[in-house]
DNA sequence: ATAAAATAGTTAGCTATTATAACTATAGTC
DNA sequence: GACTATAGTTATAATAGCTAACTATTTTAT
């Protein structure tokens, strides 16, 4: 199984430090799954430190605005919305509820689902957590341009929502 | 704690089911982090499933044809590289390793450090893996024009190189 | 009307990812 | 030679994504 051998003679490799911390014209630079990966990560990274005094996690934070533009959605709904799978959500209101930020209510015609609503301090905190949020996609996105954002945004929305039509 | 109470009366709320599975219009639309994860997800899922016979995730991956464009890489250097913290470095190498498709050597010049390269089968698997590569991130991103990837891999690249310049 | 199939939610378990802290060995510096 | 820094490693922990299995309900088919 092991009969394959090393490409490089080991002995006369010793230029190891000259690499380049930046991959400029690798073949990795054309990955866009690569490059979704790293951008996500930055945006990521500033997202949290922004929510840092909240303790608010970006699954947390979707699932208060859609809930607060939906309130009463349920918890498949919700699921299929964010593209998160069901036992997530269950942890996800779980942990909301805990933090008196939402409940569940049982649904009258379909005693199976569960309608998902903020309470008034999920609502004033969802309000207050809009503001960072943008302020923090301002921050990782710095070197983009207003314009570039909106095409950024597009050019996303196209990919994971087909049927989008451009503004 | 708790003193907060529901925003709704779930009396009478029995329209969840007409709740859409898109959300258009909705804030979360606008958010950055959002949108990303969405089109990470997709692409992700799409390279998963072109790689599913092959066992290959996508750290490994990119750690191949890193390992290809320089060999010798050093762990560090690597993980700087592909922005992944050194302990999994260390277990993505392993991996590598036991599969015959890479292989750490001493670096004489710096003991603390060690040189990655391909093995033969290694060079000879990611060659392969390149391709497929390719094909899956055209077939999730489908709906995208070869300009709008174009587009779309620039400004990607713009937030997480700030200094990276147009085309 | 009853049996079968589908759905909403839940629990449990697995792997991978991201992040720390602490440790060993080596290298560089004062 | 003592101090500091670095490369790699090990060990934890929290979160994310995925799958299977189970309960309670609803819908469909016979």
């Amino acid at each position: 199984m092991t009969t394959s051998k090393r490409t490089s003679p080991p002995e006369q490799t010793a230029l190891e430090e000259a690499y380049p911390t930046t991959v400029e014209g690798l073949v990795l630079e054309e990955r866009l799954g690569y490059a979704l990966r790293r951008a996500q990560l930055k945006v990521f990274k500033h997202f949290n430190e922004a929510m840092r005094e909240h303790d608010i996690r970006p699954a947390q934070f979707s699932s208060l605005v859609v809930i607060e533009g939906y309130p009463g959605v349920t918890q498949s709904s919700l699921a299929q919305t964010l593209s998160i799978d069901p036992p997530r959500v269950v942890s996800l209101i779980n942990s909301l509820e805990e933090r008196g930020l939402a409940l569940r209510v049982r649904c009258k015609r379909d005693r199976r689902s569960h309608g998902i609503f903020l309470t008034k301090s999920g609502e004033a905190l969802v309000e207050r957590l809009k503001g960072l949020a943008e302020r923090s996609d301002l921050e990782a996105t710095q070197s983009l341009s207003e314009i570039e954002r909106r095409q950024l945004l597009t050019l996303l929305r196209k990919i994971y929502v087909p049927e989008t039509q451009d503004d």
